[in-house]
DNA sequence: AATATATATCGGTATTTCCCGATATTCCAA
DNA sequence: TTGGAATATCGGGAAATACCGATATATATT
């Protein structure tokens, strides 16, 4: 739980777009399902690369900042990873927020 | 409101510990009304910058980043100003992380 | 094995941030 | 009105960040 590298995270238009989105996977990525399977939640790479309109490795690295901060988790299967929110992550900052800024 | 503007400013240790200090300025600055008088909990900058160990054009500029951000509010009064946390935009800030991020 | 697809990593340029010293401004005191 | 104290602003060098295109890696398909 580094304070710093959460918030350094949490300083981006995009980033904060992508968290936001990864909130309503299946109303942000409706045809997500179909074109890439079950993924209990996650939503790969070129979703969301394509839903943000910056380059694919942008997003890869973006998608590594919002890991290293803990705020989303990587599940690779097969030539996919699917990233998801880590809402314990979530929780954590806020009770963080709530009780210690 | 930007939380963008937030964020950065919260990406910094010498910010979040300015911060920090101002939830209790009588106990991290124990002689401030000796030399620097009645301020409705303000703290003036030269205190701040020595206890921060940097300089006074950056910490200068530091409290002015948390000012833009909405987090301290300043109060000139001759030839000082003294700051002072927001807690409105704390408790803002809470609410958001809660129920938006 | 060869190819195609999804993702990660590398190298680079432009912008921003960190932090400094020097200077300007504002106010007070003699 | 001159000097001193507190703060703000300016200009700059070093490091970090925002993106990009190109390339590498891993997996799946044929």
């Amino acid at each position: 739980m580094d304070q710093i590298e959460i918030f350094k995270a949490l300083s981006n238009k995009t980033r904060l777009q992508i968290l936001n989105w990864l909130k309503e996977p299946e109303l942000h990525f409706p045809d997500h399902k179909a074109s890439c399977g079950e993924s209990d939640g996650g939503v790969c790479v070129g979703h969301i690369q394509k839903k943000a309109g910056l380059t694919q490795s942008t997003i890869s690295e973006y998608l590594a900042v919002l890991q290293r901060a803990g705020l989303v988790t990587a599940n690779r299967v097969g030539q996919w990873t699917y990233y998801k929110r880590n809402e314990e992550a979530f929780a954590a900052l806020s009770n963080l927020v709530a009780s210690e800024l």
